[in-house]
DNA sequence: TATGAATGAGTATTCATTCAT
DNA sequence: AATGAATGAATACTCATTCAT
């Protein structure tokens, strides 16, 4: 007969869900150890010991949100692999596109953004991880042509994870930029550098310069 | 034959230089909160009222170290600051030597640098701070012809920081790279772009195109 | 069979009285300082978190029981305060069942009583608002040609403070004398002083001597 | 050759003195958990071992006021015992001057009053070795005949402690009234009472009603 | 599904006091 | 006569977590 009276018409998996968002919040503005059970609890109108029938710790249930946003980043990521016969966009495109997705993911769900790359523990790992497929990527590149060849790939991978990182928060976050403006903008710095050159100012790059 | 091991000989601020470095090291690797007094003064043969005797808690002992690191990167990006007359140096000379300054610093300082980068809460604003120097300098060398005209650089100079950052912990303190190394590759990177140019190559760029 | 002795089954504002009972006796006994909340939980057979669940602070429970014995002191002696028109009862018998009130209350209340008149920083307000009011009363009685006119009723007032305060330490919570015949001893005090008189024997006086 | 560059001129006694009256300012305003040795060495500008140098322990000092105190008030009160032979004074007058010579101590020492009077736990032991020889002076001059007969000189010492005690406080410590005014003002109350009487208005008390 | 009541285990902080000089 | 440096012992308070209902 549906829900009565138990509490505001909370079917159990909606109070886990309410939880659940109620510490994303409070998590990616406080940090663990400043997010108390008893806060997150009382937000949901809840009591401490319901906490612990949907979760076994305040820590699994920090642990779940940082999985979450691992995933997330992870299929957003796998798919932006490049598929080697398609040529269809050219590699700006491409590469912008890719950012765009993640950024657009952040837009999201800012708070797991913030739990999943500053909070978590596991941060590091996740930018790892970002920063190893972003490697994968660029070398992919690089060995077809797209790239100058004395660049080293692992580092430059990294500056993109870093610059992600810091522009998600000061750009992106705040409303000050929209994912697209922003990867477009990522995308000329490190395609073009910030030198004037010549005729350099297309987006669609010619790529693949001569051969 | 003078003082030894005894704590008793210790000149005092010889107790709070090791209380401060020993908390460096804990705060940078386990964070503020599983930091424990009870542990730092334990690793300096000290009790806890000793710690009491030198910092007036344990918050303010990790004040302390946020401040050390936030004054003396604000030193150093200070000299790096442009003297308007002088091009002696080329633009990439400058810029790289600026970086490996930094670089250097952390390498110096690991554990501040951790510390006042990722784990104090005051990280943003040192962080902010940093960026908005850097874009002074870059709005500067735009305006005088270095760069493009069609860069926001206040998101060129957030990159950078986010690079500087990411490249740190990755790169620098794991010891994988030099500082100077590290600030060459982002000038190169971050001049000439990633794709392959015409005749990119030097490092002292002839700068100011034209006329 | 319903609860019993477990602490499980205990109502809550059962375990709040009781440490509020508790912390009265020991605060009366031992002092602020002297009474460690750790003695207290333990005589309620709960632990310290517990004493947390009722209490914000040791102090904010001290507080409590100060401002239990001055609002209730305060009800009574407003209570006592002269009906103007009402002359039914003797001017003696007045003062003397305002008296009686106090000490009844002190008697009921022995470890409240030690604490608002001893223990507590604000046993001096406590006080100070008692000897105001008892001076008002004097005062109007004063006016109505009952005292002399020579003297200085706020000495009077305060007087009497000291003197309650005094007897009832010494006389009434020991068990030495009940509080209606400490009343009655005060009031045959102060209104004929210790000098033999004529016929100064009856208690309720004829006040307002003639004309 | 005297006091030299030692401290300041400090020649032992003096510092112990100077930590003694330093001591009895703090314990009378701020109790005596609430004074710290700390505190008290502070401004005396000497050092934590010093103190000790010159007292076993914080409780040591204390208790050496309250001595110091306990030991004044007695020989003063002794000075004023009844004097049988003597009837040099009227009884108003021997009282009268009893209670001056108490209050003026009161006045030249305000910190030990406070402490011996209300900070301290044998404050009740002094108030009570006042009382008695209270008493026995009332008893003696009720035998006399210069009291009635139906007062329990035990309650009326007592009443006289408490008043002393509050007066003190109230009137003669914050500088309302003068020892002798005081004194004066307890007197007539205590021998006349409050009520309007035919003639007694003389301080100099015919005592011993003729018979 | 939910909670009122309770707690184990910790953790920073304080303060009187002492040692070696 | 005096102190720089250090500490033993305590104590209030916190918080995630659990039991019985």
């Amino acid at each position: 007969m549906g829900r009565r009276g138990r509490k505001k018409g909370a079917s159990g998996e909606q109070s886990r869900a309410l939880l659940l968002s109620i510490a994303a919040k409070e998590f990616a503005h406080k940090g663990f150890y400043e997010t108390k059970v008893s806060s997150i609890v009382k937000q949901a109108s809840l009591s401490q010991p319901t906490f612990y029938l949907y979760f076994n710790s305040k820590e699994a249930l920090f642990g779940e949100l940082v999985e979450l946003f691992g995933d997330q980043l992870f299929d957003l990521t796998k798919q932006s692999r490049l598929e080697p016969g398609i040529e269809s966009s050219s590699l700006a495109n491409r590469i912008s596109s890719g950012l765009t997705a993640i950024f657009r993911f952040f837009v999201e769900e800012p708070d797991l953004a913030r739990i999943g790359f500053y909070i978590a523990d596991e941060a590091e790992d996740i930018k790892n991880k970002l920063a190893a497929q972003i490697k994968d990527n660029l070398i992919y590149e690089q060995q077809h042509g797209y790239f100058r060849t004395n660049l080293d790939m692992s580092t430059v991978a990294e500056s993109l994870v870093g610059i992600i990182e810091r522009l998600a928060m000061t750009k992106l976050l705040p409303g000050h930029k929209t994912p697209e403006i922003l990867a477009s903008e990522i995308v000329t710095l490190f395609l073009n550098g910030m030198i004037t050159h010549q005729g350099s100012s297309s987006l669609s790059y010619p790529s693949r310069i001569s051969e």
